[in-house]
Parts: structure tokens; sequence; C-alpha cells
DNA sequence: GATGACTAGTTATAATATTCACAAGTCATT
DNA sequence: AATGACTTGTGAATATTATAACTAGTCATC
């Protein structure tokens, strides 16, 4: 698939380039070649020229591109340079978890409300966010700048939940039920299935020991 | 890349198909089209017919493919028809949700020991699993059937604790830190960061947003 | 037992993605 | 200012992946 002439794949490393960029601005570099960010990032000097060759010239011949303008440039084509608001679904461990995550805030992604069906839970706060019950959900994404929806519940309750906030207007869902989510074309999903990489890789796993028990 | 003749995006897939094959059985399917599980999956159904070829010939033309037997067949194939052992690293808030997370062991992936740098946390029990000291992970994985780790410390410590893990004789890991590790190719990794996920997506709403003030 | 509605497996084709290779440009050094 | 060590951006060549198309079955119904 790919939008606007980008294909999906160039996409989906692009935030691997920025991530390597910024450390690569932390250890003082001003300077990067293709070839050093692609032997950081194992992915072929080539790829890297050619992945950024869609959106524009970044570089300087025999020097290499500058480290902070090509990450900023970056950051800016991928929208990362203003805040994205999310709202979470689903209070339980692992919500608990998200919400505690510290990776989101500093990279601009916000989880401005929650929500979960357990009255319970409704109205307790974590990590500054105060739960609500689900029936809020449809007026405060509508009415606010909610763009992401992040999907925490039983992969039971997962379909529902995402249906309701796409139904709320969300552009883009996280989504962490071990489900194979229907959503419309204009929905952007990511899945998180820790469960399904493990299960892609035991294949290889069996094969090492094939291989080992063969000596 | 690929591995026996097979592509990794072909098993990579593997895995979606047997949990939708699990559903169907569950729901009381005994049979089912490449075309129905394709609609299940988004994905084309000569696709699914495609990748299965790989591996052999499941199904019975006019009729489909038996549901139970092909999810076995796959599951063997993947090595999902027995247990796997893994050690955690990191016991904070991430490593915590790890092994609370109740999707891993009925899928046949069973922590079974947990490790952190932290003397505070070094005794602890979280459900049943007993946390250790790092200075054990190397005689606990060397001496054990541990073949999978799990990391879940802060970015500055992954890398190192990778190494510790494919020094004792690892020969997968679940990366849960936000950093791009370097393994040798002999050990299988695959990185759950949700980060990321999201840094991609963003490309995506930016699009969306554009399209939408345009008119 | 013929008909027709389906469907797997497979070969052929098309679409995508990656890598190669090279012209053009940079820059430190002599 | 010439040399040489680098390095980008890009069109062409490869390699990989996905889809289409077709043959050979299956099976229920008449």
């Amino acid at each position: 698939m790919e939008s606007g002439g980008v294909p999906d794949v160039v996409v989906l490393r692009l935030p691997l380039y920025v991530r390597a960029l910024s450390q690569l601005l932390a250890a003082g570099s001003e300077v990067v070649s293709s070839q050093k960010l692609g032997g950081l990032l194992q992915v072929t000097p080539a790829q890297i020229r050619k992945d950024l060759s869609y959106f524009g010239r970044f570089g300087k011949q025999g020097r290499g591109y500058n480290v902070r303008f090509l990450r900023d440039e970056l950051k800016q084509i991928l929208g990362l340079d203003r805040k994205w608001h999310a709202c979470l679904v689903g209070m339980g461990f692992l919500g608990q978890a998200i919400v505690n995550y510290p990776g989101f805030a500093p990279e601009g992604f916000d989880i401005v409300a929650a929500f979960d069906s357990d009255p319970e839970m409704v109205g307790t706060t974590v990590q500054g966010v105060t739960v609500r019950p689900m029936g809020e959900l449809d007026a405060l994404v509508r009415g606010g700048s909610i763009s992401v929806g992040v999907v925490a519940v039983p992969a039971a309750q997962a379909q529902e939940v995402i249906d309701k906030l796409v139904y709320a207007g969300v552009h883009g869902i996280l989504n962490y039920a071990p489900v194979a989510p229907q959503v419309p074309t204009s929905v952007v999903i990511r899945n998180i299935d820790p469960v399904l990489s493990l299960q892609s890789m035991t294949f290889y796993l069996l094969k090492e020991a094939e291989r080992v028990s063969r000596r």
C-alpha cells in the first residue's frame, strides 16, 4: 500500500531514522552519512538514501546529512513536531501499564482521557488521568481534539470498542487486543501483539533446535 | 529474508491464520475456504493458498480446509504444539505488566524466571515468579531450558541486557525497549515498540487532516 | 450419472521493494 | 588548483511478493 506516492514500508522506517538521529544528536554528532546511519540500524545505506529521496534532498555529497536538520525535517514530515491527543479504553492491568508508560509523552503523545466499562474503575485516577464511563466516550472524542484511540480491552470486546472509537471520529487506533480488527480504510490501525511476535519467532527457534540436534 | 525456502513475510502471517482458525473452531465451524478465512483477516484468498503451499497441501478442492486439521498442522509447523520457556529481564512497571499479562501462558509461553538489577526488587514474587539478581541470569539460562528472553529494561540498558542473554545462549528475544538492538544472525529478535507504531501512524493522520481542512 | 456451484493448488504475470552503480559534488590536503 | 577520499541522489537492474488465471477436483442436486 502507498499514500501520496510514498510506499508504506518507507513510512514505517522513518521513525527509526528519527530515533537514531536523536541519539546521534545527543551523542554530539553534527553530521552523519547514510553508511553510518545504516550501520546503526542494520539497514543498507542505499535504502536510507532511497527512502529519503521520496521526500526531498537533505544531504550534501561527500559530506553526509546534518543530523539536527535531517531529524527535524523527518519529524515534520511525520507530524512529530506537534502534540497528539489520545484516549485510552480499558483500564485493566494493561491499560494502567500504558498510562504509566513513560515513553509516550516525551514523543508528543498525550493520553488525555481514559474509559472503562467497570463501574468500580470509573472515577479513579491513574497518572493524573481520571477514568470515565464508556457512555462519555462519544461526546468527548467528537467534541475534542482526540485523534487517536488506544484499545486495551479484552479480545472479546475489542471490535465493539474499535467501532465506537471510529464512530466517534478517531482517525488512528493503537490496538493491544489480540484480534484482527476491521476498520474503514480511512482509519489507520496499528496492532501491538507480542503473542503473534513470539508465535512467528518459534518457527525459527524450531529450525535452530533441529540444526543443533543434527550435529 | 527467508528461511528454508519460506519467506519471512509468510511466517509472520501464519500465526494470524492459527488464531483465526482457533476462533472458527470455537464458533463451531468445521470447514473454511480461503475466501472466508481471507475475509476474516483482510487477506486475499490467493495469498492464503500461496502461503500454505509452502508447507504442503491441507485443503480439498470444492470444499475448503478442515479447520481443526489446518490449525493443528500450522501449530506444529510453527512449533506451537509445545511449551516454550522464557525469562524476563526488568521488573519495573512494564515487566510486571508482562508477567501479569494473561495472553502468554495459554499459548504455551511460560515466563519461568525473572531478573532485575534493583536490590529492592530482588526476592519479591510477582505472579508466582521470584525476581532474581542479574548475576544469576547466565547460569540459569545456560543450564536450563530457557530459549527466549524478554527484555523490559530502560533503553539505556537494553543492549547490555540483550548481549547478556545472547551470551547465555538464548535463541530468541522479545524486546520491549525502544532501541534498535544488534544481535547475531543466529538469534531471532522481535521488537514491541508502540511509540514507533504511533510515529508512523501520524504521517497518515496528517494527510487526513490536510484533506479535511482543504474541504 | 450429468450438471453446476465451489474451491484448492499452482503456474504465470504484475506489482513492489531493494540493491546496484555511477555521475556529480564536497572537502581536506598537498 | 589539482588530487583523492568520500558521499549523495537517482535511474536501471534485481529480487521479492502479491495477484490473477487456470486446471483439476469435490459435492450436492436433479
